[in-house]
DNA sequence: CACATCACG
DNA sequence: ACGTACGTGATGTGC
């Protein structure tokens, strides 16, 4: 068996990722995605060839001596964007700690290196990949090089192989005329100018006939074409520069040997902590494979023994905190691991060990006894469903959550879990935390953790225990009266449309609406025509047939996400239990799934007859309280106008008074309509504003819409200062900040694109004012919370619903539990006007909302 | 797996 | 001139 070289072209991948694959960064904010792409690219080469031998040849900074001439001939070239330079240095890093072997030389390009090398592999036998995306190189293809071309196709990266007689195939040329092609032709991406006029089919078809440009030159006059002729008589010496140019080296003067580039364990702890460092989870999962288990700063993971537990707690007291993290999936319980240090883990796995169970338990002692230990981890409310005796919000100051404490610090990332073998995780939570304590600090948001979001763990801990009680079999009735109506309805829509189609499927639908039928409403998405609600409203007053189709839709979407798709989760309680998340939003709200609680339909009468199936067991009512207007009150209290603080706290109709005020009318004469509109201003302010949005959401034009939002601001000017001085806030800082602290980046601010900008300054309106609504409702809770357990009250927190929250009330508690919870929410904050909750009560969740 | 649609705040 | 309201999650279709 032969020994095979695979030879990268560093730059022309890193480049091919770099604007390949949508940008990204990791937490500290360096951008990662020409390293990740590069290293995708090169995994997948090495699982395909499996070679003995790797190397990665890189240009130099300084000039090479090919495009020096060049550059003196017309300028420089394009400089490399800084936020691809940054990763360079980064990844010939990583490749040089996985004892991959790099090779650059100045005066050289990574083509002449890597021709060079190929050549010489090749002579002596080696077979030899070369992975670039550089055309350039199909020069080198032989019977024993083959060039690999990675290629984007539809998303997926796919690579094109050239042997020689591919090139011949694919070119019509031997891989040695490729330099002749290019005299001619030229490369723009590679700054070689070749004969102006000649593209690449002229310049094949003189190849195929003359093989050469020196031969060519021989035989210039037989050329029939007048302006080929005449173009190349003139600019022959840019065909014999251009080949200089398009020439690759292959006898680069380089001191590697083959050895030096042998393959040995690319798996090393040392890039394993680059590749932490640079976020990279599914590349960080071929290491775990690879029986790598460290943190890759050198963690040594020791399995627990009993004698351990011990020494392990008393080095805990001594530091005054210890990392655990369970190891679990699906909620089984597979093991624990704790550290007491960065670079220390201690292991249990419970079904090897059969000691687990009793480390679990110690632990859950250890921590119930000492308050002055702080226990951090990754994912603490998960943890407390397998500690329940430890789960009680009096704890809370033990504990640090260090995904929390990230999800702070960048609220805009996709996940916040431990990066490593989650054996060592104990030791990556004490290792992290430090440096996230600091980071919070520095960012003000120290109070905002240790207050706020550690304490509201334990009440969403609650609320997932807790769940909801549901009558399984009020929901299948309501099921099948649902499908009932969904089947004639059907039968109706498929003789309006002379025969059965999908109606679930926007792309038929809209081919029956607006081809066959011919109804107005034209295109409007890149799939097609929509046929979204808004567009077909407009219509079903004229057509029955689509007054139908939007009945069906309201129908299928009852029927499918709110019975059959709550049914699987119903448990064996008859309880639904559903996950609340902490660290999703990018305002500091919650959201709920599997299944989401927090869309069950209220706003149509039918789809709020859903509500039925929840109920409180048996001697418990349901208590809920929402918060009224709990953003447009921020609003007023941030933008301290005082005619809104007055409006507030007289207990006027803000949106009546708008109107009145906005459309010079006496508050009596307000009519309905005039109030909706200054209604849609208000909230059109809180998402801020922008007049065509207004005008959607209005049926209005553009302009009507934009002397609206002129006149409100003329109205109240403090609102408009406000919202200017967020966005002017947001430009400097690069963040918005709500009352609490709670930072949001708004890198689209930065962005060259005007709609990506345009967004940004809608978040930063919009984010301050949301974000304070979600920090004033986690107040709330801990608070209601804290009240239930100190009075010893049976009745219990199970819902949130972003500004309203829903207790399961003993009945003989419901007085009590009624002013607890408008006291706490009412006292959340205190704001220049004062906070309104409306409070309701009912035994199921339709009678009490 | 992306998109369209629609439920909620 | 650009092409939009802010924040979520679940479902079904179709590539």
């Amino acid at each position: 068996m032969e020994n095979k070289l695979v030879l990268i072209d560093g730059n022309s991948i890193i480049n091919r990722a770099f604007y390949g694959i949508p940008m990204l960064t990791n937490k500290e904010g360096l951008h990662t995605n020409a390293v990740y792409g590069f290293l995708n690219i090169m995994f997948k080469i090495l699982e395909e060839e499996d070679p003995e031998y790797l190397a990665v040849a890189f240009d130099l900074k300084a000039p090479t001596f090919r495009h020096k001439m060049y550059d003196a001939y017309k300028g420089t070239r394009k400089p490399m964007p800084e936020e691809l330079k940054e990763q360079v240095p980064v990844l010939k890093d990583l490749l040089e700690k996985m004892g991959i072997c790099i090779v650059q030389k100045e005066g050289y390009e990574a083509d002449d290196i890597l021709g060079t090398m190929a050549r010489k592999a090749e002579a002596s036998g080696y077979e030899v990949a070369l992975v670039s995306g550089d055309r350039d190189l199909l020069q080198i293809a032989s019977d024993h090089i083959k060039i690999r071309m990675p290629k984007t196709k539809s998303g997926k990266t796919e690579v094109e192989d050239y042997y020689a007689s591919d090139v011949l195939e694919k070119y019509s040329l031997e891989p040695i005329q490729i330099i002749e092609l290019k005299a001619l032709m030229g490369d723009a991406s590679d700054n070689i100018p070749g004969v102006p006029k000649i593209g690449e089919k002229t310049a094949t078809e003189l190849l195929v006939k003359y093989h050469d440009i020196d031969n060519l030159k021989e035989h210039i006059s037989e050329i029939t074409k007048k302006s080929v002729r005449e173009t190349l008589e003139s600019n022959f010496d840019m065909a014999v520069l251009s080949r200089q140019l398009a020439t690759i080296c292959v006898d680069a003067d380089i001191d590697v040997t083959l050895e030096d580039t042998a393959l040995k364990d690319i798996y090393t702890p040392e890039a394993f902590k680059i590749i932490q460092m640079l976020g990279f989870k599914q590349i960080a999962k071929r290491f775990e494979k690879e029986g790598l288990l460290d943190t890759g700063n050198g963690t040594e993971v020791k399995p627990i023994k009993p004698e351990d537990i011990e020494r392990i707690f008393d080095a805990a007291l001594e530091a005054g905190k210890l990392g655990f993290k369970f190891i679990y999936d699906e909620g089984n319980n597979k093991g624990l691991s704790l550290g007491i240090s960065g670079t220390e883990a201690f292991c249990c796995k419970f079904d090897d060990i059969g000691t687990g169970d009793k480390v679990a338990a110690s632990l859950a002692a250890f921590i119930k006894a000492s308050p002055n230990v702080r226990f951090i981890t990754y994912g603490l409310k998960a943890q407390l469903h397998l500690m329940s005796d430890i789960a009680d919000i009096s704890y809370c100051n033990r504990f640090a959550d260090i995904a929390i404490a990230d999800y702070l610090i960048n609220p805009l990332l996709k996940d916040y879990g431990f990066i490593g073998p989650v054996e060592a995780a104990g030791a990556g939570a004490i290792g992290d935390y430090d440096d996230r304590m600091s980071k919070l600090s520095e960012a003000g948001m120290l109070n905002l953790f240790t207050d706020i979001e550690m304490p509201v763990v334990f009440c969403l801990y609650e609320m997932e225990k807790w769940g909801m009680l549901v009558k399984p079999e009020a929901l299948r009735e309501y099921g099948s009266n649902i499908a009932s109506l969904i089947e004639t309805l059907e039968e109706n829509i498929y003789k309006g449309a002379g025969g059965k189609f999908n109606i679930n499927s926007p792309k038929q639908l809209g081919d029956i609406l607006f081809d066959k039928m011919g109804l107005p409403g034209g295109k409007k998405n890149k799939s097609g025509y929509s046929t979204s609600a808004d567009i077909l409203e407009k219509l079903a007053p004229d057509h029955p047939f689509v007054a139908d189709i939007l009945k069906y839709r309201g129908l299928a979407k009852l029927k499918s996400a709110y019975v059959d798709g709550l049914y699987p989760c119903i448990g064996s309680d008859n309880r639904i239990h559903s996950t609340f998340h902490q660290t999703v939003t990018a305002t500091g709200r919650l959201s709920s799934s599997d299944p989401n609680l927090q869309n069950i339909p209220v706003r149509m009468e039918q789809g709020r007859l859903i509500r039925k199936i929840f109920v409180p067991e048996e001697g418990y009512t349901f208590v809920d309280a929402d918060y009224s207007q709990i953003e447009l009150r921020i609003m007023a209290h941030m933008s301290q106008d005082e005619k809104l603080i007055e409006a507030y706290n007289r207990g006027d109709d803000i949106h009546r008074i708008t109107a009145s005020e906005v459309f010079h009318v006496p508050f009596d004469e307000v009519t309905d309509q005039l109030r909706r509109n200054a209604k849609a201003v208000n909230f059109g302010i809180i998402y801020g504003i922008s007049s065509f949005g207004l005008s959607q959401d209005l049926s209005i034009s553009v302009k009507e819409a934009k002397s609206y939002i002129n006149k409100y601001f003329e109205t109240y000017p403090k609102v408009k200062e406000f919202v200017d001085s967020l966005v002017e806030g947001a430009r400097k800082n690069g963040y918005v900040t709500t009352m609490f602290g709670r930072r949001r980046p708004i890198p689209e601010l930065s962005s060259g694109n005007f709609m990506q900008r345009s967004f940004g300054e809608r978040v930063a309106m919009n984010a301050p004012i949301q974000g304070t609504a979600a920090d004033i409702m986690k107040v709330a809770m801990i608070n209601v919370l804290k009240r239930l357990k100190d009075e010893g009250l049976k009745s219990r927190l199970i819902l949130q619903v972003h500004d309203e929250l829903l207790i399961e009330a003993a009945l003989d508690e419901k007085d009590r539990v009624s002013s607890i919870l408008i006291e706490e929410m009412e006292s959340a904050a205190t704001l220049s006007v004062s906070l309104k909750a409306e409070m309701s009560s009912g035994n199921d969740w339709y009678e009490a909302k």
